[in-house]
DNA sequence: CGAGTGGTACACCGATCTGTGTACTCTGCT
DNA sequence: AGCAGAGTACACAGATCGGTGTACCACTCG
């Protein structure tokens, strides 16, 4: 029988797996030594993968909107105001753990400043995807003002992070927002 | 005559009033010879009436944070509602400036993670501050439940700051959320 | 066998970081 | 006049930063 070791992924994979989670953890400002001694690449690797460090943060900020963008749409099926109320109900969940940092995408536009580095065009492109689906959502729902409910929930999701960042907490308050949100523009069940 | 030179401020003055422009403006990473350079302080003199960068981040913060509770004591006279509202037409006005990057002290949250750090707890601080003010005003204009108001307004301002800081326009949006939340618990003029 | 390829180990570069040590100047007070 | 304190200029330490150069190793394909 084959040996039952998993094959250690590629280093490029290894690498974007150890830039979410210490990217995330403790700042774009760790250096790129650290990174690659987590992801066992040599630093040689790095940049032959790379065009350096700010382009494994673009790269690792992509891979992670494409996921969680995946994630929203697998509420299909459900009422639109369910599929909203289930994007804050995971932030809820997510808040809950002590490893919870807020939106990496609001962090690193954050830590970055400058609006024109691509790592915050990639970061403003998340918030937009997501702006969008709250607006879809609240159109399908028959909401008065989609375009304005897409950008206050938006506000929202991000003030919910902010919040636990600073505070500590879950999120839960965000969630009674939202409804009396949705209950404004007449998106009920 | 007297010279017309106003004569310059104190080392601590200047160095608490160049922290605050450029920890705000480009993070509070930079190093403490450019703080030194625009304060026109020495860095040896920094250093004796600081005990260090982190020293200087939190007298900043704190400064800082008496100043804005200030401003919204200032709105003493008009109605709960208006006082609300005064706060994130404020927000509005400051995020229409290409200088904007959001509420500093979530900012200095998020870049510096550990939340055991005396600049970390003063932002807390000053979160808390501007949650009781809403709480307190939401309990005078007879809102059903101020307490969850509160949180939720603290939310929207920081979801607000964060908007502008990834999407670069202003936080016009917020106002009508804001609108909406007092509506629901009957906080009317 | 040999060549090419992808990866590693490790030293190194210049820049920058926080913080300190030292010797100097300025200013106000008695 | 003389002294003390506040501030300055500047070199320096030790660490870390992003990034590179070089020599070597292991594997695959022909």
């Amino acid at each position: 029988m084959p040996p039952t070791t998993v094959p250690k992924p590629a280093p490029r994979e290894r690498l974007l797996a150890a830039a979410e989670t210490l990217f995330y953890d403790e700042g774009i400002h760790i250096g790129v030594d650290r990174l690659c001694a987590v992801a066992e690449v040599s630093k040689r690797s790095m940049y032959q993968h790379f065009g350096g460090k700010d382009d494994v943060i673009v790269e690792m900020l992509r891979a992670r909107a494409g996921r969680l963008a995946a994630a929203w749409s697998s509420s299909e099926g459900r009422t639109p105001r369910a599929r909203i109320l289930a994007v804050f109900d995971s932030v809820r969940e997510m808040s809950a753990s002590p490893d919870f940092h807020g939106c990496p995408f609001v962090n690193v536009a954050t830590e970055l400043k400058d609006r024109e580095h691509p790592a915050n065009v990639a970061a403003l492109g998340y918030k937009l995807e997501l702006n969008r689906f709250f607006e879809d959502q609240a159109r399908s729902g028959g909401a008065a003002d989609p375009q304005a409910l897409g950008v206050q929930l938006t506000m929202m999701f991000d003030g919910a992070c902010a919040y636990s960042v600073v505070r500590g907490g879950t999120t839960d308050a965000a969630l009674g927002a939202v409804e009396t949100l949705l209950d404004a523009q007449g998106v009920t069940d």
